[in-house]
DNA sequence: TATGAATGAGAATTCATTCAT
DNA sequence: GATGAATGAATTCTCATTCAT
């Protein structure tokens, strides 16, 4: 009967959110993120009643974004190392791509703030790779890697890799190549 | 130079701040570090001349303090793999050793009042690493490998398995052994 | 004239902000006398342009619901004591059995919102006492009373009394008996 | 070393807090408190942490100056009616005189944010009252009177006595004298 | 007319920094 | 120099009121 609480202002609150912390870090104002996003200080707060709820919806909605990007046109039955370079690739473009989204993401995963309900919801991101690995110990490959090793080195050498195509985004085809050699070495290095 | 007492001011108040900000965030007050240093809160100021200039000069501190861990009993003579494990051991344990510290240089890294000049300074402390990247290539070694990807790839997995450290102390030296091995494999992956 | 449902909106509102007043003070937000009457928040508005109405309408209300229950049955042909003391007993029950309302007409009494007109209104409330004290006067009797004292002794110890009743409500009786001695006493003191 | 408290800045803020809610309710603003006291907004939670600290600190000084006031010649070695009307003397001027004083420790009183604590330490005002009816049914006077009815009817004829000055201050000492006449025929009435 | 989202002017605090002692 | 009170701009959040639906 009243205006119905619109999907657009919550985007764009997130939105807004997404680039002020990005540029300003967690202690930027909610009057500015709701500048940004055109909507008076009051309404951020009948969309997230507290700058922390904020700051949890944000962190799963970047999640979000990031793990759609990661599964999308994800190749189930393909064999180990193609579902592991999609996931890869799909990563680091999705890094390069969206350096604001991965700069606010970064930061949002290290606040306090937080909730351990949030946080575990989030776990599931990289449950896929996970399940990449499981199936290679049972293809009898990577047999000797303790399990949550291979979604770490993903993540660590992905990070690792954005980092040097923001710094270098010419290279970007080059080092995107080179870091999955790399994580692909690791994870067949034998003890 | 006539104030010895100063220089233990200072360095209780960096201290505190190490602490305080890897409890709460950058956003701790100088109110908050100058009680955890048993200082009065004007005195911060007399050390630092503003909240920005103490963080500056902690990620200065942090970073120094790591660069010694690491470089102590460096074997400037050994083989190129006994160096960098050298520096990987180092590096390792002291991050398993100094959660807190580690937490506050992480903290302090990514803020946006870090000047270019001051982070400028700090990119000296991986130098080593890729002195010993250079003598590998002289060397006819890790020829393929672009420079800035060893001391990258050290960073990114030891952070990676600093992190697992933190989540299962107890196998500690099993997560330090396995990384070193796949970054070692990782160096030494060819295209 | 052509709204019977609205009245009882009207009045549910009003029972909310007794409710609410009495239990948060003048200071409750007006969304949540609105909720308590399960009506929306903008209705409130169609009802009492302005919550300072809303405090003025409920000063009015509750001082009616208060002079209906003294003067029902009122024995208008009764002696002087009598009458008196079926004021004294009315009132004294009414605010015993209605402790939320009385403490709302309390707050909304003290209130700098309540306007000049509104509070006159309410001035008529005990009209009547000063009607029998009139007559006393005709007769004769309490001559000696400045007139508007009967009024006021019988609201401060009406007032003490119900306070009593209120932390010792089994000896509700008592109280009420000693109260009536004590303000027929009052009024008869000589100089 | 440092600058310290200043006890005029805490008294300031008291009077300036008395006068701002005896005329605008407990709704008036810190800021506006702070401004009439001459003092930073900031300023005023050096002395008071919080605005319900403000208001307990406020209630207990306004008891205490009217306990002053009350206390202030005491004959406490005097007859039972002496005593009592020097009581009542007191107080009805101390009201009379204060009526800012008055208004806001009536407000201040009613306020739920008033900790049982601090409410607590009030109850010692009226002790004295209540240990002077205790000798009076020692010396086998007053003894029908139930115990907290002395009290309570001082303050209730005491608080009407005060109205009625306030509205007629050319009658202040006919008032004041009817009303102590009142009481006195009051306390002895006989069942 | 009823609803409840939208608004923006405050409100109570907090905090980096200054300054009297 | 050391101290901690003083300052006031900035912050998060609330709330009376308006307005689109």
């Amino acid at each position: 009967m009243a205006r119905p609480k619109s999907e657009d202002r919550r985007a764009a609150l997130l939105d807004a959110a997404t680039r002020v912390f990005a540029e300003r870090g967690l202690g930027a104002s909610t009057s500015l993120i709701a500048a940004q996003a055109k909507v008076s200080e009051g309404s951020l707060f009948t969309y997230f009643t507290t700058k922390d709820e904020l700051v949890n919806a944000l962190y799963r909605d970047l999640r979000q974004q990031l793990a759609d990007a990661i599964m999308a046109g994800f190749p189930r039955r393909a064999g180990i190392r193609e579902r592991l370079e999609h996931i890869w690739t799909q990563y680091v473009m999705w890094g390069a791509d969206h350096p604001v989204e991965r700069r606010a993401l970064r930061l949002v995963s290290m606040a306090h703030v937080i909730t351990p309900a949030t946080r575990a919801e989030g776990q599931t991101l990289f449950a896929e790779v996970e399940r990449v690995q499981e199936d290679a110990i049972a293809q009898k490959r990577l047999r000797h890697l303790p399990p949550p090793l291979a979604s770490a080195a993903l993540k660590a050498l992905g990070e690792m890799t954005m980092d040097l195509i923001e710094r270098e985004p010419k290279r970007a085809a080059e080092w995107r190549a080179a870091g999955f050699r790399m994580l692909w070495a690791a994870l067949n290095s034998k003890p």
